[in-house]
DNA sequence: CTCATCTATTTGCAATAAGCACTTATGGTT
DNA sequence: AACCATAAGTGCTTATTGCAAATAGATGAG
């Protein structure tokens, strides 16, 4: 995202492999109709790389959170097809607890902020620990 | 977090650059004092890394978002004070922006979740993109 | 027929950033 | 003297990403 001096990276999500295990619970798939779907989902701060996606995948099925098989296409090479282990599925209500956890973090982060630094918002009070 | 075979780190924030820009932005102060009140403030996932917090400082004042001095005292070692710099606010407001776009995402994940893989929660309707 | 293109997956390599352990140092307490 | 809290830092390893490129089957244009 940001290509300049400074090199910080605070959008970083970290939220691909919850999106897998979400769109492989929806249905099994192969590596390039996921990196699609993501990008259509847009869910992740910025474009996909189809390297991390592919790598990811792999690394699901070296922990049996998926398995794969090759599938033959009469069009196009053939494609390996995912699909979601009841593994996988519990990472996946693992990980959303987590996402909620994070969602609520974020909150409190924007009204910790708000409160300090826009106070003229909405006129609210110090919420911080001590003051 | 997860010490097990499996190593996946769904939770990791890289929230620590604003939060340190946040309450730098409340007050100057150093290190030590951060580290306390980033644990305080528990909006990182998991207990900070002094080192990781030291070494986003230094890296910090690099890139000129603030400035540091040492400061005697009369008790216990000099410490080095940090003070957030115009450009270092500026980089807080984007920042919140971008939190607050990634507490969106976050809010639409989990309801696409919901719908799709709890629909007993409230009946809702799948809200993907063409299904 | 050949070349380009889309589909599909994979590897190699460099850079980034974090985690953990450890070192250094000051000053107060027991 | 030993210990602890404060305070900041270094060194090393590992995890993960980003980018580029290799491979390869199938299709359509010229």
């Amino acid at each position: 995202m940001c290509k300049c001096s400074c090199s910080w990276n605070f959008t970083a999500d970290r939220l691909l492999l919850p999106v897998l295990l979400f769109l492989l619970r929806l249905k099994p798939a192969h590596g390039y109709e996921l990196i699609q779907k993501l990008a259509q989902l847009d869910l992740l701060e910025g474009e996909v790389d189809p390297a991390t996606v592919y790598r990811n995948l792999r690394r699901m099925e070296q922990e049996a959170l998926v398995v794969s098989s090759w599938e033959a296409t009469g069009t196009g090479p053939a494609r390996r097809k995912y699909t979601l282990t009841s593994r996988g599925e519990e990472l996946l209500d693992e990980c959303m607890l987590a996402v909620r956890r994070q969602k609520e973090k974020l909150e409190k982060f924007i009204r910790l902020y708000e409160n300090e630094c826009r106070p003229d918002l909405q006129g609210g009070e110090s919420c911080l620990p001590q003051g």
